[in-house]
DNA sequence: TTTTGTTGATATGTTCTACATAAGGACGAT
DNA sequence: ATCGTCCTTATGTAGAACATATCAACAAAA
């Protein structure tokens, strides 16, 4: 009987197919030979040709690169370089039910770390707008407390602060990661029980950004998510 | 004369492609049946025949969903579903040459907030021989003040941090991350001459990880990036 | 009985051809 | 200068054919 950690012993070979090589080698041309987003980029014949792969094989490679916002493409123009959409292969893979569990430990971490790391670029940034808007946000939490309406409110709460920044990819980043957070947390309450409730709520956060601090608010931010933090003690 | 701000008064209309299309209706499905990981799909004239497109159609959608490693396939055993990389994505997007200097911004901010935020999780997870092994990185540093120098030892330095963190993820992600900042801080150089360098070094991050908590580490973490965070002043 | 070799079936990988379709350009009419 | 018309062209889509890896079943050998 053959040891059946063999498979950990001997590395599995990646078949790679002909797209995978043509996908790799177009964004290597693209980088060495310096394209800018505008460009026009040579003929699917040509490349085709160059490559020495039928057209097939190359458009499979072009629509990955499609997918992710680098090319675009229109009849009889041709195609040109674009602007890629950085968080669009993100979207795409965000799904708790496909990731494994070490990945979902992780991006469960990056949330806690961004909501840590916030508070300078924050504070720097709010304006009396925004303070009032979450203010409004605050108001409507009234007494909400079960399940359904919790959840909703913390999106919108922690929402609002990534929108406060000013920085769009962190906005739609946590857009992301919050679904991913939201899984982690219940199948983890599945197993220990309701996590607890930080001692500070969204109102005392909406305070200390009124009149505390970066420092202070980022107190208040650990402490909001203090049972968050259990976690990841080990 | 036609206004020549009628294109931002009109949206372009985006031309879908059909592979468009069945990447997305691919993705539906594989989220609405549930599928796992290691289940296997269907054939791919069965679901060419289904969604009713020609076999070349659907492959470049699924060349797609290959590339982001939702999916594996094996001649004769067909495809199954697989575990995909959550930065795949990312990494094929992260140059800094074609993403828009909005986006470049937004992840120069990002670092920093990763940075900021990293603190807890840190002190959560450090270990003796991590910190001999970051001792060693420092002493290394001696003098070394020139450009290229300065550059190898941020890297070495920082990401060792992100790897004590034990949090995979992290260390992948702020290896994309960090040519982007390099670019972004090199193009800022041009135009303002070259950076001050934070007061706080390595060495003194390195004793506050020792004998510090937290909250100092952060304090001087900020120090250590204060010439990158008067970016964010604005 | 267990292992190894052979053979056939089958699903993906690759190529080729053909045609549809949108978009650009040239040209002329209004 | 604007609007049609026609032609050209590069991408989009379809279909058929073949190559190739791999599974499964069976046979041969140890």
């Amino acid at each position: 009987m053959a040891s059946k950690n063999l498979s950990r012993d001997i590395e599995k070979i990646a078949p790679s197919t002909m797209a995978d090589v043509v996908e790799l080698r177009l964004r290597e041309y693209l980088k060495r030979k310096a394209f800018k987003p505008g460009d026009a980029l040579p003929k699917e014949l040509e490349l085709a040709e160059a490559l020495d792969v039928s057209r097939n094989v190359l458009r499979e490679a072009l629509s990955r690169l499609r997918m992710l916002g680098m090319i675009e493409s229109r009849k009889k123009r041709g195609m040109i370089l674009a602007e890629p959409d950085i968080l669009g292969g993100f979207e795409r893979v965000m799904d708790p039910l496909i990731l494994d569990v070490k990945t979902l430990q992780d991006l469960f971490e990056l949330r806690l770390v961004l909501e840590m790391g916030l508070a300078d670029i924050l504070f720097a940034r709010m304006t009396d707008k925004d303070l009032k808007e979450l203010e409004q946000i605050v108001n409507k939490e009234v007494n909400k407390v079960q399940k359904p309406f919790k959840v909703k409110h913390e999106i919108a709460f922690h929402g609002k602060l990534y929108q406060m920044t000013g920085n769009d990819t962190f906005r739609r980043f946590q857009n992301m990661l919050l679904p991913v957070f939201e899984y982690v947390v219940s199948e983890e309450a599945k197993i220990n029980g309701q996590a607890k409730v930080g001692k500070v709520t969204h109102r005392d956060l909406l305070d200390l950004l009124k009149k505390g601090n970066p420092d202070d608010f980022r107190q208040g931010m650990k402490e909001h998510l203090s049972p968050h933090f259990e976690r990841i003690r080990k």
